[in-house]
DNA sequence: CTGAAAGCGCTTACAG
DNA sequence: CTGAAAGCGCTTACAG
C-alpha cells in the first residue's frame, strides 16, 4: 500500500492541494463549509497523515527538541528529562533524549546529529568537553539552554541547584546528629564538574563555618569504580569519620554496598547521607537521609528558557545561572 | 548567520550541488580527485552541515526507528531500549524512545506522531489497546515488532521472557527452600498483559507440578496502588504464605516497602523473590532474590528483527514469537 | 473563497 | 568526470 500524499486528498477532494494545506493547519477563515467538510471526509477516508518531514523543510521547523544528558544513569537525568518531556509535550514540541554517557566525544556526534535533524533548540547537561562547539552554536545564535552544570567563558545560562547549599545542608544535619568527623566522597573531578566541584567547595566552607577542621584524608573524588576501596582506606584510618557524605547518587550506591558487604550499622557504625535522592531511600534498611533536587522544577524551568529563546528568537543570555533549592529529608541513616 | 546549505557550497566550489552531493554520498568514483579536494576544503571552511531533514524527504528514509514503551518505569523498559540503541547506533540507525505510560490513547499518539514523522520502523511493547491500528500498519506493510507482549490476533512476531519457565523457576526455588504456603501478587491483568498472565499460569503449573493445591487467597492482581494493602490481607489469614512472588519490579518494590513499614523480617516472617531484577537487590538487606529477565539479549534481538524487515522490505512474518530464558539469581531474601 | 507557482535543501537518473 | 533538470511532500504569498 503506497503512501497517500497530499496530492492524493486534493484529487479525491476536487480541490487543490492549497486547500488542502489550509485545511491542515487549521486556516478556515475564508474556507466554504462544503470544501472544509469534503477535504475533512476524505482524509478520514483515505486515513491521511501528513508527512512531518515536508513540512518541517518547507517551515524550516521540526517542533523537535533535543536533550543531552552527561550521563543517563544519574536519576537526576531521567527525572529532569521526564519533566522536560512534559512540558514540551504540552505545547506539542517533540523531545529527542540522548546519553553523551561522560563522553565529549559523543556529546559532539549527538550535537552534530540532532543539528542536522533540525531540531530547534538544545538543552544539554554539558561534559565540558567541547567548548568550541558550544561556542559556535552561539555564535550562530542557536537556541541553547545548559543543565546542572555550566562551562567557563561560555555565556549560556545554565539551570543548576545550589550546590553550596546542599552541602552545608548536609552538613549541618551531622553536626547537629552530634558527628564532627565528617567525610566527603564524590564523584572524579578531573574535567571540572561544577556540581561536584561546588559540592566540594560548600563542603569546606560549612565545616568552616562550624570551626571543625577540614581533613584532606576526609575528603575524597574517585572515579566510581574506587570509592569502596577510598572508602575502605578512609574508614581504616586511626580517626575515622563518624559519617559520610556521598557526593551524588552512584556514589552512595557504592559507599551502600561498602557497608552492606562490611556489615556495619547505619548510623552506628557509620552514618551516610546522599546527595541525589534514590528510588530506595525510603524502604532501604535503615531508610537513607538524602538531599533531594527539585528535578521537576529544574526540568520545567530548563525547558521553558528554552522555548523562550526559540520564541522570542533571541537566544542571547547574559549567562546567568538559574539556582534552586535542595531539600534535605532526613531519614535513618544519620 | 544564515544557515548554510549545499548550494553555497557547490557555488564556493565552483561545482555543481549534484557534485557536491555525491562527494557528501561517498560517490568518488568518477569524481576529480582535485574537485574531492576542493569540496572538502569548502566543507570544512564553511563548516557545512547537510540538511538531514531535506535528505529524508528524498530518500523517503529517515535512518530512525520508533519505541515505544508501555510504561518506562519498569527497569525492564529501559534496559531493552539501551541495548535496542546500542544496535542500530552501530548501524548509523538513530532511536527515538517514547513512553506510552500504559494508555492506549498515548500509544496511539506516538504511533502516529512516529510515523508522521516517517520513522522507517517501530518497536512497541503494546498496551493491547490499538488492535486496529497494529492491523493497518501490518496491510500497510509497515515494519514492526514487538516486545514483552503479544496481542491476540496481531500477527507480529513478540519477542518474550519465557514467563512460565521463570514462575517455575520462583516456585521450585521457594519449595526447595521449604516453603509451600506460596502466594503471588502481580499488578492488573484487566487489560490481559501477557507476562502477566503467563506467569500467573505458570505459577499454577508449577504448583501442580509439586502437587502444592492452589488457593486463590494466594494468587492476586491488582493495581499497584492496593498491593500494600492486598498483601497485608494475604497475610492475616488463618494459614498465611510463607513466601510470596513479586510478579515484576513494581510490584516486588510495593512488597517490599509493606515489608518494611511492617517490620517483617526477610525470609524469617516471610520470604520475598522478585521476577525482574532491581538496581538494589545485590545491596538491600537483606539481598533479594530475583529472576533476571536477558534484557540486553531481548533488545538487541528486538533491534535486529526489526532492522531486517526494513532491510529487506519484508514485514509479514509468522508471528511466530521469539521467547528468552529467565535466570534465577539467588540472594538472602527468600 | 480557491488555485497556480515557487520554493524548502537535498538526491538521482540521465545526458554529455 | 560533471551539470541541468526533475522531484520528494509540503507551505505560502499572491492573484483572481
Amino acid at each position: 500500500m503506497k503512501k497517500i500524499t497530499i496530492s492524493d486528498v486534493a484529487k479525491q477532494a476536487n480541490v487543490s492541494r492549497s486547500t488542502v494545506s489550509q485545511y491542515l493547519n487549521h486556516r478556515f477563515d475564508y474556507m466554504g463549509e462544503k470544501t472544509r467538510d469534503r477535504i475533512e471526509q476524505v482524509i478520514e477516508e483515505l486515513g491521511y497523515q501528513p508527512n512531518i518531514v515536508a513540512r518541517s523543510l518547507k517551515q524550516k521547523s521540526t517542533k523537535t527538541i533535543g536533550v543531552i544528558v552527561a550521563n543517563i544513569l544519574h536519576n537526576f537525568s531521567t527525572e529532569v528529562s521526564r519533566a522536560i518531556e512534559d512540558v514540551c509535550h504540552e505545547v506539542d514540541i517533540h523531545t529527542i533524549i540522548c546519553n553523551a554517557d561522560d563522553e565529549p566525544k559523543k556529546e559532539k556526534k549527538y550535537i552534530d546529529m540532532l543539528r542536522a535533524k533540525q531540531v530547534d533548540g538544545l538543552i544539554i547537561f554539558p561534559t565540558g568537553g567541547n567548548k568550541q562547539l558550544y561556542q559556535n552554536m552561539i555564535d550562530e545564535n542557536y537556541p541553547v539552554v545548559f543543565v546542572d552544570r555550566k562551562v567557563d567563558g561560555i555565556p549560556v545560562s545554565s539551570i543548576m541547584l545550589d550546590n553550596h547549599k546542599s552541602s552545608k545542608l548536609a552538613v549541618d544535619h551531622c553536626v547537629e546528629k552530634g558527628y564532627d568527623q565528617i567525610g566527603i566522597i564524590t564523584t572524579s573531578i578531573i574535567r571540572d564538574v561544577t556540581p561536584r566541584l561546588e559540592r566540594l567547595e560548600g563542603y569546606e566552607r560549612a565545616l568552616n563555618n562550624r570551626g571543625i577542621p577540614i581533613r584532606e584524608e576526609y575528603k575524597k573524588s574517585v572515579e566510581i569504580e574506587s570509592i569502596q576501596s577510598t572508602l575502605h582506606e578512609m574508614l581504616q584510618q586511626d580517626n575515622p569519620p563518624q559519617a559520610v557524605i556521598a557526593g551524588n547518587d552512584l556514589a552512595l550506591i557504592e559507599i551502600l554496598k561498602y557497608v552492606k558487604g562490611h556489615r556495619l550499622a547505619m548510623p552506628e557504625d557509620l552514618a551516610v547521607l546522599g546527595i541525589d535522592d534514590v528510588s530506595f531511600a525510603s524502604f532501604y534498611s535503615p531508610p537513607i537521609t538524602t538531599i533531594a533536587q527539585p528535578t521537576f522544577e529544574m526540568g520545567e524551568k530548563a525547558a521553558t528558557v528554552l522555548l523562550g529563546k526559540i520564541q522570542k528568537q533571541e537566544t542571547k543570555d547574559e549567562g546567568i545561572d538559574i539556582r534552586f533549592d535542595p531539600m534535605l529529608i532526613p531519614r535513618e541513616s544519620t
